[in-house]
DNA sequence: CGGTGTCTTGAAAATGAATTTCAATTTCAA
DNA sequence: TTGAAATTGAAATTCATTTTCAAGACACCG
């Protein structure tokens, strides 16, 4: 079986989530915002997760600890974690936004299952150096990118194969 | 000055429409749909231009055209367009879709300015072979993939100076 | 400790692109 | 030519995202 993410660590630790939560405070205080239950409780979560999630599923796993927040402010929240640094969105072109965390963890890419929709995390220091000698080349001063491959993951294709057999 | 595109051929043949046409034509016979004028007048107004088109752009030049056609027959047509390898989707990832033609256009990748929304195209081929290596390695039947670089292209960079000079 | 001006919250409304519906029209195989 | 099947396009719908707004929470100040 596939990982779904490769870690630098195992698991989160209470270490991270301090200094994770440290980032976004100063962060507050220097946009001149506040800081409130929410969004710790959002930060939290978020940093528990080691999915890509969306702000739908994020609100979910959020109501368990706390029922009474909503989706705007877990939408906002997940805004501000990215202003940030603490949060970046991937694209999987499905139409949905996703964020997965950014703080501490190597520069990596994703590969997409256009039939069950998984996804492995692959890491490539080549298409970080495209970027730099095409913005070079170009004049332009980069900034990110985005680099995604589509297919049809292993067990899929099993699947499709037992169905409709040669 | 930067080239938005770079085409192969400097503009499109005669003999690329008719085709391309033919293309069309044969995939509708093959999925057992009808030609059309619409569809052919969206197809010619679709080749004779060189931007990323969006659904909207497209139905404007279409319109200079035949006047009646409207937004949801060029939405589909699009759509049969990218189905039949015509057309291919490019997402740029300010929520519109947007298409370019594929035929007979050597593989490339996007530039995109987050100022102005410009894009220059580049070639590389190593990313290519990216796809089949870590397509290979994790099993996956790997079938596209998307790559783009942001930033900020030279004439934004020089207004932004001039605005703020220092 | 309060008081007070902001910021936050979250339900609901608005937005906007993408997609579907449906009645009238057109295509095309026989 | 004919009629079954596909097409068309205006309008309606969908759906994620974003904004609005009134009530509540935070934090700076004395």
């Amino acid at each position: 079986m596939l990982q779904k993410r490769i870690d630098d660590q195992p698991t989160i630790s209470r270490q991270m989530v301090r200094e994770a939560q440290d980032i976004l405070h100063r962060h507050l205080k220097g946009v001149g915002l506040k800081q409130t239950a929410q969004r710790d409780t959002i930060l939290r979560t978020f940093l528990e997760t080691r999915d890509h999630l969306s702000t739908d599923e994020l609100l979910r796993l959020v109501q368990k600890k706390d029922a009474r927040i909503g989706y705007t402010t877990v939408y906002r929240t997940l805004k501000l974690l990215a202003e940030c640094g603490l949060a970046s969105e991937v694209a999987f072109h499905d139409g949905i936004a996703r964020y997965e965390h950014q703080y501490n963890r190597r520069s990596h890419h994703h590969m997409v299952c256009t039939e069950c929709g998984s996804s492995v995390e692959f890491f490539s220091q080549e298409v970080g150096q495209l970027e730099q000698e095409i913005g070079r080349r170009y004049h332009y001063l980069t900034t990110r990118h985005t680099f995604q491959i589509y297919g049809i993951c292993e067990d899929c294709r099993k699947k499709s194969n037992a169905l409709r057999p040669l």
